[in-house]
DNA sequence: GAAACGTGGCT
DNA sequence: TAGCCAAGTTT
């Protein structure tokens, strides 16, 4: 199935874009061309859901809203608008980026090749900014273009797609930016990893199963204990800041980490996972360590927090959002 | 090429 | 509940 005839091309390109059309969400990054912002919401995006996405691209845009404004800031500011997102090295190999085109007195690169010369821009991101916003006819290959192209291929065919080929024979030359959307859209609303919707699917005919997509199994996780201590009178609160050649989290703030953890119950316990470790997160109330710095809470609201700082701030009625 | 990198929502 | 998974890149 995946080597169609070009008459076959074409009307697997005209439904899937008709699908599109039709079904497309209307998310804030759809409504612009302006590069720089299709820029910004492919690094939030990477391996991370949408819906978390949309109200970071907001407030960053609004704190950064241009290529300067995010080169002329702070890392630690920058890092503050991502506290929460995820995956810290796309802040700031986003802003190094933006601080590079600066210094060259550049402009955003233009193609699929030259968008690859800066950090944080691997093949998917590259492609989906030229095709995007330069109409550039680079195909892209994500986790659902990756479901879809194999759930096409049939069981017998799954293991030798080669994916990018296949994408960029596929690609329509006048949207390309659509055709990309348009592949990863139908495999996060409709080729759905479980129990996919292959009713609603513009593809079927093109489709060789409706199997189970394999995935590589995940690497083993693991579990562990921690103890953190809030800290501080009235509207002040202790924090402590990671070491800045740690691997996890270099540099960014959380509450002060208890190194033995009391016999008494703690305020709360809470789950949050980093990572491939799952942590029993238990939270005393205590006194201010040594070496931890007070902070308002309005003030730490505008640090580099780590997300389980933020969940267990917000568990405490101490911050919003 | 495998492992590391964060987090929250859904099942 | 515990596990799965999300518009990848870097080392």
């Amino acid at each position: 199935m995946l080597a169609l005839k070009n008459s076959s091309k074409s009307a697997f390109r005209r439904r899937l874009l008709g699908w599109y059309d039709a079904n497309r969400r209307n998310l804030p990054w759809r409504q612009t061309r302006d590069p720089y912002k299709i820029w910004v919401s492919e690094i939030m995006l990477q391996q991370t859901r949408v819906a978390a996405v949309i109200e970071y691209y907001k407030r960053f845009l609004k704190a950064f809203p241009n290529i300067n404004a995010l080169a002329r800031a702070d890392e630690e500011t920058v890092l503050a608008h991502w506290s929460g997102l995820g995956y810290y090295r796309r802040a700031r190999m986003l802003r190094a980026a933006a601080q590079q085109l600066e210094a060259a007195k550049r402009e955003m690169p233009r193609t699929a090749g030259e968008l690859l010369e800066l950090p944080g821009i691997g093949r998917y991101t590259a492609a989906a900014i030229a095709s995007i916003a330069f109409r550039e006819p680079a195909a892209v290959v994500d986790g659902n273009v990756e479901r879809v192209l194999v759930r096409m291929a049939g069981e017998n065919e799954a293991d030798s797609v080669d994916f990018w080929t296949t994408a960029q024979e596929l690609i329509d030359t006048d949207r390309p930016g659509d055709f990309n959307q348009a592949m990863m859209e139908l495999g996060a609303t409709v080729c759905l990893p479980k129990n996919p919707a292959c009713g609603a699917c513009p593809l079927k005919q093109w489709c060789g199963t409706r199997g189970e997509h394999k995935t590589a199994k995940p690497a083993a996780r693991k579990t562990s204990t921690v103890g953190y201590v809030v800290a501080g009178h009235g509207p002040k609160i202790a924090l402590t800041q990671r070491p800045k050649t740690a691997r996890l989290m270099p540099g960014m703030w959380e509450l002060p980490l208890l190194h033995r953890l009391p016999r008494h119950a703690p305020l709360f316990t809470l789950r949050h996972s980093v990572t491939t470790t799952d942590y029993v997160v238990k939270v005393w109330r205590g006194r201010p360590p040594k070496g931890s710095v007070q902070s308002n809470v309005a003030q730490a609201s505008k640090l580099p927090l780590t997300g389980l700082t933020r969940k267990i701030l917000r568990r405490l009625s101490l911050l919003r959002d």
